[in-house]
DNA sequence: TGTTATTTTTGACTTATGTCAAAATCTACT
DNA sequence: AGTAGATTTTGACATAAGTCAAAAATAACA
């Protein structure tokens, strides 16, 4: 199980250099746990006060819209994944996060990322980068975005996580990309 | 003109304490400029190299789609600007940067803000909350965008920022939702 | 291996929004 | 104030994508 956070610490440094005191802190705080396909690990409504390092397996965000289930995001294995207006602004969300597999996670809350921050300014400096990454991926993949056609955000899709087919299915990569599943089921042909 | 840089300061102070010697660092860097209307701050193809504070006017972001002018975002006065995606990372940008009418800008550079991040660490705090600010912005806007008819996208707007109608264009605010002028005319009743 | 459940595809029809073009309104400058 | 330019609105029509429903394909499981 100790192994899990060591992957987590590798992730960390390749934004920024730790200290051995910084990683001892991570080490002593961070939660592991393999979940089952199916756990929901933030939901609406609920303050979302996690930061998770997904290790394995795949997770989804989504929120209900009109009472429909919209696919907000996918993440494959290697990825931070929280609710991010939520977990960032420490307000309740909309968002509900679960695992579409069998996954491991490992976790540390927004407080103790506060103390982390101001205890261990390379901590700080991986918080900006994750961030900054995050943000560069958004602004990147939404640009001119509603000007595509079906065909075209589909192919925007694959480009950004070629695997989308092998860990989503559907409806769920559908809703992702704002049409409906028939639709896509026209477009990929 | 000094007093621009104050501003920033101030603005910067909403965010991070600031120890004498990071002020100082930064009115000593801070580049001040008038621009007239129309001025281009970035371009398609150039790596966006500022990151500016709009302390008066409104700044346009744009790109070529199609050729077509597609609206990326609109800036009123008291905003951090830049070509996210190009200044993050660092790469040509797709973006335009224009001023749509007088405005004043405080502007760094990113290699300027690399080192005062290393420097004083109450700046690299700035730097996270400032990216964590426009993430968690983005992250809500978005949500669920392309299920909403162009009435209802046209009202996120508006609540986003108010006073877009006297900063903006009916052409530019279409292209930045999505929908074509006509549309968003009839939206609009 | 057969049966049921789930997911994907296909078909027929509807609709919101796009496109092109012209008219109307607003803005700015001599 | 009057003219030219830019912006916004209106009209007519085309079309991509939505919806509802059923069939086909695939996966799950006893």
């Amino acid at each position: 199980m100790e192994k899990l956070v060591i992957e987590f610490i590798k992730h960390i440094r390749q934004y920024s250099t730790l200290s051995n005191e910084a990683e001892n802190a991570i080490v002593a705080l961070a939660r592991n746990e393999t979940l089952a396909k199916g756990t929901i690990l933030s939901k609406e409504g609920k303050t979302c006060k996690h930061l998770y390092f997904l290790k394995s397996g795949t997770v989804r965000t989504y929120f209900y819209q009109d009472g429909k289930d919209i696919t907000h995001w996918i993440y494959p294995k290697n990825n931070m994944v929280t609710s991010w207006h939520s977990y960032l602004s420490q307000t309740p969300s909309k968002d509900y996060i679960e695992t579409t597999e069998i996954s491991e996670v490992i976790s540390l809350t927004y407080t103790q990322w506060q103390e982390l921050y101001t205890t261990f300014p390379e901590l700080e400096r991986f918080g900006r980068l994750l961030i900054e990454e995050q943000m560069a991926l958004i602004d990147d993949f939404y640009k001119g975005y509603y000007f595509l056609s079906a065909k075209e955000k589909y192919q925007l899709l694959i480009k950004a996580i070629p695997n989308i087919t092998q860990i989503a299915n559907l409806g769920h990569i559908a809703s992702m990309l704002g049409i409906s599943q028939e639709t896509l089921s026209r477009a990929r042909k």
